[in-house]
DNA sequence: TATAGTATTTGACTATGGTCTCGATATTAT
DNA sequence: ATAATATCGAGACCATAGTCAAATACTATA
């Protein structure tokens, strides 16, 4: 990391970076992503069309970006959650509260739309996605950190390592979440989510 | 079903869609979908805009309309990969068999670009793909044949409906081939595949 | 056959995401 | 203090998906 400098021209820009991204974020929570324009944001944000695009890639990197601050504070929801259990809780019983609780949050505080903007971003541009689908993402921790309880306590199997199940249950959710989007209105993401994960848990065969 | 009418108008109209469809189809094939512009389409099929959005909903939907067709010739060559077995083969065999099979295809056959095409038509427009995730589709039939045919045998669990699972195995289908569209090329689609349903059919529980 | 009605087609037009050049201003080097 | 350089921002401009009123070509009816 470099230091950063605080001269009068990046305090100017950072100001400029800081009104777009205040202007956007409240037109989009009003109208919804898709029917917000660039051109809309920069009025209201009483700037020129190129200065969007000196702090901004794109109008869906401007999403990302939204989406990305909000995935570490869910995150930390998440944690805390998980940390709430009982010690001698089983590990397969925080994994269903978790996935339930995932569910809770897609649904009712980050909304279909915003989830449909994210994975129209995902996969229309390369565009950086990490904080939400890097292995770094604090998700992979919590998830982690559960499903090594599992194992440790001879809940889980051994003999696929922690990080590749948690890769794949992490996959899953994704997939759900997917197929929410393109299914909706008619699938209940949280119901079909734990059954999901009731078949992954115990899995298809006898 | 109403009876077509055969007369030189919807005969020209119809002329005009296929030229259309199959003028998109080489450029398609030959630039890429995102390289190809609905001007560069109507110029070679030598009509005008207008025509194409008669026939056409919008650019997506000619996408849609060729991984339709497409997907529907697919699922043939599964259905007769699946009759190929052994009448006293293990349906988790043929189940893991069809998964690689599947994998192969999209990697060789149909490929990253056009999956990825697809995935955003489904994610950024009400667009009909009924062929691809409708649960009328063939896939649903084989799979669901070759579950009722492990459940019978006694080889996978009763207590949930094969339809059921079918619709979740269909679900981590898609939802793996979305990981690979959005992780390529960091990501083995046929290998995690294999993996996701060795999970999937064991389960993560010791 | 003449006429009214309907389906098809046209291409100019709109909307919008994104680019580019240039000027203004701040920072740094001499 | 002055010149050189880098950055920010303005807004005209471009590319392209999609729309629409008008023109054209065909069909049905009298």
């Amino acid at each position: 990391m470099q230091e950063e400098k605080r001269n009068d021209r990046t305090i100017k820009a950072l100001k400029t970076k800081n009104k777009i991204y205040e202007e956007a974020t409240k037109l989009i929570r009003k109208h919804g992503f898709e029917n917000v324009s660039v051109d809309s944001i920069v009025e209201a944000a009483g700037v020129s069309k190129g200065a969007f695009y000196v702090h901004f890639d794109s109008k869906d990197a401007l999403a990302v970006d939204m989406i990305n601050e909000y995935t570490a504070e869910v995150d930390m929801d998440y944690k805390s959650f998980v940390e709430s259990f009982d010690a001698n809780t089983a590990a397969s019983e925080i994994l269903n509260s978790l996935i339930g609780k995932i569910a809770d949050i897609l649904n009712d505080t980050i909304g279909y739309d915003n989830m449909k903007a994210l994975y129209k971003a995902q996969i229309t541009k390369a565009i950086k996605t990490d904080a939400v689908i890097g292995y770094a993402r604090d998700l992979y921790k919590i998830f982690d950190y559960v499903i090594s309880k599992g194992v440790e306590q001879g809940e889980f199997r051994r003999d696929i390592p922690v990080d590749i199940i948690t890769k794949h249950c992490l996959l899953a959710i994704r997939g759900l979440t997917y197929e929410w989007c393109i299914r909706y209105p008619d699938f209940d993401l949280k119901e079909q989510a734990l059954k999901h994960f009731e078949i992954l848990l115990t899995g298809i065969r006898k």
